[in-house]
This record gives structure tokens, C-alpha cells and sequence, in this order.
RNA sequence: GGGCUGGUGGGUUAGCCUGGUAUACUUCGGGCCCUGGGAGCCUGUGACGCCAGUUCAAAUCUGGCCCAGCCCA
């Protein structure tokens, strides 16, 4: 047995350590990310195996994610809408590379009460099959278009993998837009911009940098001719497709018939994107940002932003406790801050701080007679790991709190911005790619002249794949990141098979 | 899909080999006391993953299933 283990199973029947997580993040990743979640009350797994349940604070965690984006996309044209979760199987077959990616894993309901259906109804893996027919109905001129319809809602795929809450799981919520573009411009114009708004989620929302990308030919969206992605990187040095967005072409308005008729009285055929981010994306951010004191969360989507810990002695209590109220009804007025007072009797101040870390409150606020007489409180960030206490002015207390609170989120950023800087390298050797995915993790990029196979033999041997492509040629994603001039890969042969090199892959392990 | 490990009150866990009374800590409820990093005392509630089998008797042995974590495909 590990050391670290031993440690932490000492320490569990010590009874010192139970309530909070046990296990390591560096050592035992799987099973930390399973306690945090657990221990943060953020979700239970369901009775059947796939499914959780979401708790209070996890779905608060949803919510505030899907504010932001929900705002975003009703700025730019989007319009919410509700589509049922089941779908005749005639309509799932209408288009026949969505039967083909979906049809393993697609569940059925063949029954109502106890007749047998006539058609058996598919649980939604993804709604473009009864979503566009109804485009096409509502799409007449091209004074419809674009045509942006967006739902958020739960889809199921029975995937027979392992249940890792919000990473995998068979049911999952999320958000799917579906357009319809009189030209395929317009429909690429879009399927960029809802990338970018997944990018702006993942890197001002979440504290997330993230790498944009498009999918190989061979793990695109079933029909899309391009499917994008935004990928994030772990710190376990695996990475996470944070969300997608497709251009589907004309295969979908096709098969559905979408058409409309243009100024010139033509009889047309639309072209389609759909654009989708699951929860997933609160795995991502649990799993980066969280440590082995619990769950870390940014200020913008904490549920308590800030929490006050008063501390008193019998005969401070009623000025403390008056002080500390005063605060933190000044922080929710005037300061618009999400705040808590933990007042409670029976618990002391020590017992709080570990709770509130375990729950990733972004500041913790302590208020003892020290500070009631200074005039002061003070603070500590969630985010810093020496743990190290602030004096902030009791009449700056709005600002100051402002600026710890966006100081949080800079620190998270800036550390996942070091594992992704630090965790994206080159290879030019088949074997150096295989070595240092093994060593290292992280993303390995190289040549790649874009054939399946040549992914395959990595593949085989390393359990790492193609994670994505930068968009355009001579872009490299990173960049941004580093805020400079990309690194070139050497050469422009396939790394794997000589021929030439079309394409520069980022090779990954993935969740 | 294959393999490994595990499942005992809300959480952590002892007991299992060698069948018979289920251990402790903690949380939670009540009471007292206390408050600058998981304090203390009293008291109460609360569990053997599921289904079969063996047996006078199963948490314990056997078989099947379910669930979780890990490794491989």
C-alpha cells in the first residue's frame, strides 16, 4: 500500500479527517473527484448505474453556468424552445448517419402502460431528428432565416462505460442550438460564434483555458461536415472535449427538407448547425480547480461568494455578532456579493473554515473582537494555498472585497493556464509521442497526414487519440494562451507513416 | 466487453479466515458548556448492497445479480 493511502486511511480512523476528502488528487484522482464530489453535497449517485443525482448545490452550479450562456446566446438571435424527449423511430431513421453514430446507444420505449406501441420511440440522444422537420415547417422564405432555436434539456445515451458524475453519465443535461442559414457562410458565421461563446464560458466564467479545435473526419458528429470543439486539459493530464459545435451541411436539410425560396424566387435547400455543452463542463471545473481540502469554485458561479465567520468570546459575542452582521449585509447591498453569515452556536470557528473550504467558497471573511475593534476583517481566498490571511479596511470593505474576488479567479486561471502551458508539447517520432504521453500526459502535437490509421497505431499502444486540429492552418491554439508566437512543428510528413502532412494533431488521452 | 479490488447506521470503520450478542469514531436530534483551524460532557436516533442456497442458526460459507473504484480492450 501506498504511503499516501496509509496516510489517509490513519488519518480517517483517527477520526479527524472523515468529513472532509481523504483521498489525494495527485495519487488517487478518480476516486478524490468521487469524494469531492460527494463530500461537497454536489451529487449522489442514482440507484441505477449512469445516472446521479443532481444536488441543490451542483444544479446551482448548472444554473449559473447556463445563465451566462443563456444570455449570450439571446443576444446574439437565439430563441428558447422545447422539443419532446421521445422520438419516433421513422424520424430518427430519416437521416441515415445519425441512425448509424447514435443507434448503439440510443434507448427505447416500446411501451405505454400495457399495450405494446405500434412504433417503438426513441429517449433523445440528441434532438436534430425532430427538431429539424420542425424547421422545416417554420422555414418558408428567406425572410426566415437564420432560424436559431436553442433548448436545454436532458438526453440519454446508453453508453456502457463507468458513471464518473457529470463526465459520464447516461443521462446528462445540457444545451442544444440548432440554425438553419441560407448560406453556408452564414451557417460557418455561426458555428464559430458558438464556439467562441463556449470558449468565453470555459475561460472568463470558469477560469478554464481552452484549446479551439475541430474533430478529425472520423470522430465528427454523425453527418456534420466539420464538428469543433473546445478542449481543456485536466490535471491529470487528460482532456475533456468542453463543448462542440457542427456545421451539418445540407445533409440534414436535406434529409428533412428544409428548404426556402430566395429573392430570386428559387426553390433552395438551408444549411444547418447544431452547438451543444453538457454538464460536463462542472466536471472540468471541479476537477481543475478543487484540491485535497475540497471543491474550489470561481466567484461567478459559487453559490456563496463570500462567507462570514464570526468568532466571539461571551462577552464580545453581541458586538461581533452585530459587526459581523453589519458586514455582511453591506457586502449583499451595496456590494451585490453573494454572502453568508455562518452564525451557528455549536460549531467553532475552525470546524466552519474546514466546512466552507470543503464547499469551495471563494473568500471566507473571519470577524472577531480583534477586527471589531481595528475596524477591519479579515480574509482569505479560496484560491491561495498558503492559506494566508489579509487585513481589509472595514471602509473600503466593498472594493476590497471586489478585489479579492477577482483575484481569485486570476489565481485559478493563471494555474490552469500553467498546466496547459506546460502540458502541450511536440513529437516528431512515433515512439516520442507514445513516451511522452505515457511520461507526461497533456496534449503531444505533431505532423499528421490525416488518415485514421495513422491515429489507430497510437491509439493501440497508448490509449491517446486525436483530442483535435487547429482550425486554420498555421493557427495554433496555445498561442492565446501564452499570449505569443506559437511553437512550429517540425517537418510536414506524417509522423506515423511519412506520407505528407496535411494537418498538425494534438494527441491526448480524453475523458 | 475482459480482469482486479471493494460494498456493514448519513460519513469513516471493526467483526468475516474459524457461522450464534454487530465495534468504535463522527455526523444528525435534544440538553449543558464552549468559540482565533474540525473542543468537551450527558443523552437519543440510526446499518450488514440485492436474490437464492447450505445450516438449528448467515454480516460471516456457496452461487447469481446490482453498484462503485482501478487496470486492460
Amino acid at each position: 500500500m501506498a504511503l499516501w493511502s496509509r496516510w489517509a486511511s490513519v488519518s480517517a480512523m483517527s477520526g479527524e479527517q472523515e468529513l472532509g476528502v481523504t483521498e489525494s488528487k495527485n495519487h488517487n484522482t478518480g476516486e478524490w473527484y468521487a469524494e469531492v464530489v460527494q463530500k461537497a453535497k454536489l451529487a449522489d449517485y442514482a440507484p441505477m448505474g449512469g445516472f446521479i443525482v443532481t444536488r441543490p448545490r451542483g444544479y446551482e452550479l448548472w444554473e449559473r453556468l447556463q445563465n451566462h450562456l443563456d444570455g449570450w446566446f439571446k443576444e446574439t438571435g437565439a430563441r428558447n424552445a422545447y422539443f419532446p424527449v421521445l422520438i419516433p423511430e421513422s424520424f430518427l431513421e430519416r437521416e441515415a448517419d445519425i441512425v448509424e453514430g447514435f443507434d448503439p446507444e440510443v434507448a427505447w420505449v416500446t411501451h405505454g402502460g400495457y399495450e405494446e406501441l405500434e412504433e417503438r420511440l426513441a429517449v433523445r440522444p440528441t434532438s436534430e431528428s425532430i427538431i429539424t422537420p420542425f424547421m422545416s415547417e417554420w422555414t418558408r422564405s428567406h425572410r426566415d432565416l437564420p432560424m436559431r432555436l436553442n433548448q436545454w434539456c436532458s438526453v440519454i445515451r446508453w453508453e456502457a462505460t463507468e458513471t464518473k458524475p457529470f463526465f459520464r453519465t447516461k443521462e446528462f443535461l445540457w444545451q442544444e442550438g440548432h440554425t438553419a442559414h441560407a448560406t453556408e457562410d452564414g451557417a460557418l458565421d455561426e458555428v464559430m460564434m458558438r464556439l467562441g461563446q463556449y470558449e468565453r464560458l470555459y475561460e472568463d466564467v470558469l477560469a478554464i483555458p481552452v484549446l479551439r479545435g475541430k474533430k478529425p473526419e472520423h470522430d465528427k458528429f454523425p453527418g456534420a461536415d466539420m464538428t469543433t470543439t473546445v478542449e481543456a486539459l485536466m490535471p491529470d493530464g487528460k482532456s475533456v472535449q468542453g463543448g462542440t459545435s457542427h456545421a451539418l451541411g445540407q445533409s440534414f436539410a436535406e434529409a428533412y427538407d428544409v428548404t426556402y425560396t430566395d429573392e430570386d424566387e428559387e426553390e433552395r435547400t438551408a444549411w444547418t448547425t447544431s452547438w451543444g455543452l453538457s454538464w460536463r463542463a462542472l466536471g472540468a471545473l471541479i476537477m481543475t480547480h478543487s484540491d485535497d481540502q475540497g471543491l474550489v469554485l470561481p466567484p461567478a458561479v459559487a453559490p456563496e461568494q463570500v462567507v462570514v465567520v464570526p468568532i466571539w468570546q461571551e462577552d464580545t459575542k453581541d458586538d461581533v455578532l452585530q459587526y459581523a452582521t453589519e458586514v455582511a449585509a453591506e457586502l449583499e447591498d451595496a456590494g451585490d456579493v453573494r454572502v453568508h453569515l455562518d452564525d451557528r452556536d455549536q460549531r467553532n470557528p475552525g470546524f466552519k473554515f474546514n466546512e466552507w473550504e470543503l464547499k469551495g467558497v471563494p473568500l471566507r471573511i473571519e470577524i472577531g473582537p480583534n477586527e471589531v475593534e481595528d475596524e477591519v476583517v479579515t480574509a482569505v481566498r479560496r484560491s491561495d494555498n498558503e492559506n494566508t490571511k489579509r487585513e481589509l479596511d472595514r471602509t473600503e470593505l466593498v472594493d476590497e472585497v471586489d478585489d479579492q474576488l477577482d483575484t481569485v479567479f486570476d489565481e485559478l486561471y493563471a494555474k490552469a493556464a500553467e498546466n496547459l502551458v506546460e502540458n502541450v508539447r511536440t513529437a516528431n517520432e512515433p515512439t516520442e509521442i507514445m513516451g511522452t504521453i505515457g511520461q507526461h500526459g497533456g496534449f503531444v502535437k505533431t505532423p499528421w497526414c490525416g488518415d485514421e490509421a495513422c491515429e489507430e497505431v497510437i491509439k493501440e499502444k497508448v490509449a491517446a487519440e486525436i483530442a483535435m486540429l487547429p482550425l486554420e492552418d498555421g493557427e495554433a491554439p496555445e498561442a492565446a494562451v501564452e499570449g505569443g508566437e506559437a511553437v512550429e512543428v517540425e517537418g510536414d510528413e506524417c509522423t506515423m507513416c511519412g506520407e505528407d502532412a496535411t494537418e498538425v494533431a494534438y494527441f491526448a488521452k480524453t475523458y
